[in-house]
DNA sequence: CTGCTGACTAAGCGCTTGCTCAGCATGCTG
DNA sequence: CAGCATGCTGAGCAAGCGCTTAGTCAGCAG
């Protein structure tokens, strides 16, 4: 059993319940296996037999392979903008904001690194349309990163020569930790988020 | 035309002088095919066709489309190796080795971020022999940064809690650079190492 | 010229893929 | 009870996959 998939993650979404129990475990066992073997590797049989059902099963819930793959992508994109929007909208300064938005930021992409790496590593596979949704939150993702260092420079708590490439390296950090963190790991998400979010106000020149 | 893919970098290494000029051509096709769409959306024909020949030429270099992948991840991890162990062979102290190394090691992943995709996103896909190659290749590399930070710490140039996080994050960093790098980056590969540079002294609590 | 070699292609084999469809059990409605 | 919708399965289709095979052809030694 891998650690907090999407348990705890989807039913709080906006626009992503998911009715039937049937399409939930579909969409658990989709996640599994994009994560495991990548998209393409996965076989709709893969998906089907792991959510115990027939093949045929999967087109009742979703058109395509490939439509599973842009509704996980949408949530988990979605649910990332929603940690970040709610670290930045909390009480404290610019640097007691960004700790607490390193902290979540990289302890999600610890606990939930299965979703992380569909929804970080697959985008490639995405149809066209489904892609545009995703890259706006994206982008939306950044802005919020990017505004909050800039205020930070501005209010004196920050030292910084390029606020787009701080932004990038703070992301970075968080989106990484979905590619290496495994079960075996010997930090739990929220040590190793305490510990980042140490490293990342003090590359960005904020007295620690 | 992608930039740098691995003209400048495939020659120079150890073990790999890829003779008959078609050989390197289905590499080079290889390379690109895998990074763009992936190892198991790329098909034979497309690596044979961006190569100018038929699916069939590419059996009689390379034994199987995995063994390309194989031969590409091999030469790419011990390309990063040699890059790691020359910067920190270098001159100077701690502070001064780690700065060249983030500067070139981003800066790689920069420039050649096709073959750093295929090498650091499309593990998955090596046969099990090929994969304990390289898995040992990243041990080394991995531990070259650490002894790097540990002998930083013990100078006193460096303040990090946790020697093996910090590593970590360090080539994290780095790794990560060959997901969003693109044409348009408005930085270059060498302004970008810097930056990171930079940024990363700060993090391990060196004075710059 | 002959005989041979090594790089290559056209054709296609056996298999797997994403996806479809006719049919079946179940449970709700009148 | 009939009538019908829902959720699902077994069987299988068309397309595309990695890889093989038989054969072509340029180049070169004798």
């Amino acid at each position: 059993m891998t650690s907090t998939p999407l348990a705890d993650l989807w039913p709080t979404l906006p626009g992503a319940d998911v009715r039937p129990e049937a399409a939930y475990r579909l969409l658990q066992a989709a996640v599994e296996s994009f994560a495991e073997r990548g998209f393409h590797a996965t076989t709709t049989r893969d998906i089907a037999t792991a959510a115990g059902m027939s093949p045929a099963a999967l087109y009742i819930h979703y058109q395509s392979k490939a439509a599973l793959l842009a509704e996980i992508s949408r949530a988990g994109h979605a649910a990332t903008l929603a940690l970040v929007r709610g670290a930045v909208a909390g009480p404290g300064g610019p640097a007691e904001r960004m700790r607490r938005l390193v902290e979540q930021f990289t302890a999600w992409h610890a606990r939930a690194r299965t979703v992380g790496r569909v929804v970080n590593y697959e985008l490639h596979a995405l149809p066209e349309d489904a892609y545009a949704v995703v890259a706006a939150l994206r982008l939306d993702i950044e802005r919020e990163v990017s505004a909050l260092i800039e205020a930070g420079a501005a209010a004196g708590e920050f030292q910084v020569a390029e606020v787009r490439t701080a932004a990038r390296a703070v992301t970075s950090l968080g989106i990484d930790v979905s590619r290496w963190y495994t079960d075996n790991s010997s930090e739990t998400p929220e040590e190793l988020g305490r510990r980042y979010g140490e490293l990342v106000l003090r590359m960005l020149g904020a007295r620690v």
